[in-house]
DNA sequence: CTATTATATGCAGAGAACCATATATATTAT
DNA sequence: ATAATATATATGGTTCTCTGCATATAATAG
């Protein structure tokens, strides 16, 4: 990869949120509800820095009924992840989250 | 390390002339004039990306006689571009340089 | 059909980053 | 002392980024 390429995933590192977002793509897919209560910003916040980890490829959606489901999509990313924040340890239910997950709708 | 103060490295990375000079630093120490030709940027230009990388404290500068040789500071850094641009195979001697190593004054 | 919930998009002001140009300082050579 | 070389800083205009707020769309429930 060139400089210019590489200089560009980086920016998409280089911002608190994305990187928390990224952080917890890392370990398991999210709908956009769980990453809002995750970094505790607004909705149309989390979609926006979605709408920007998506169109730069770092991460794909599918959707699931009501939900949209996000998840990790770049190798490079999860290692350069794993390198700087270390072992991801997150928590797997959210009590201020009421996607299929957190409520345990979902396994 | 939290979520901004990593972010806060990965800002100095998502820049592809700074990327390039401590692509070139991971390598081995360089003046300013050394790194003003592998990139093709004007002597100030390069100056102030490495003020910027200096007060980040990514590099560190040593003064010797006339030039300023920076060197890379953090381990994390070599670590993540070692994993991203691979391994670094620099030229050692550059046509365009008169630095003290260019001109075979220094090994 | 209407209301509700989940998600996406558009827009704009404030601030930050980028980069050029001009200038300052420090070292060495003549 | 003067000139040349190497490096640093100051300043400013232009362009991006950030982020809040308003609104749009899509799916499901009643």
């Amino acid at each position: 990869m060139d400089y210019e390429t590489t200089s560009e995933v980086f920016q998409m590192l280089s911002h608190p949120v994305r990187l928390q977002i990224l952080d917890e793509l890392r370990q398991r897919e999210s709908c956009v509800c769980h990453l809002q209560a995750v970094t505790g910003r607004p909705q149309a916040y989390i979609s926006q820095q979605l709408r920007i980890l998506r169109e730069a490829k770092l991460v794909a959606d599918e959707k699931d009924g009501q939900n949209v489901f996000y998840h990790l999509r770049s190798d490079l990313v999860r290692e350069v992840l794993d390198q700087t924040l270390g072992e991801a340890d997150l928590p797997r239910h959210l009590p201020d989250c009421n996607c299929p997950f957190c409520s345990g709708e979902k396994a």
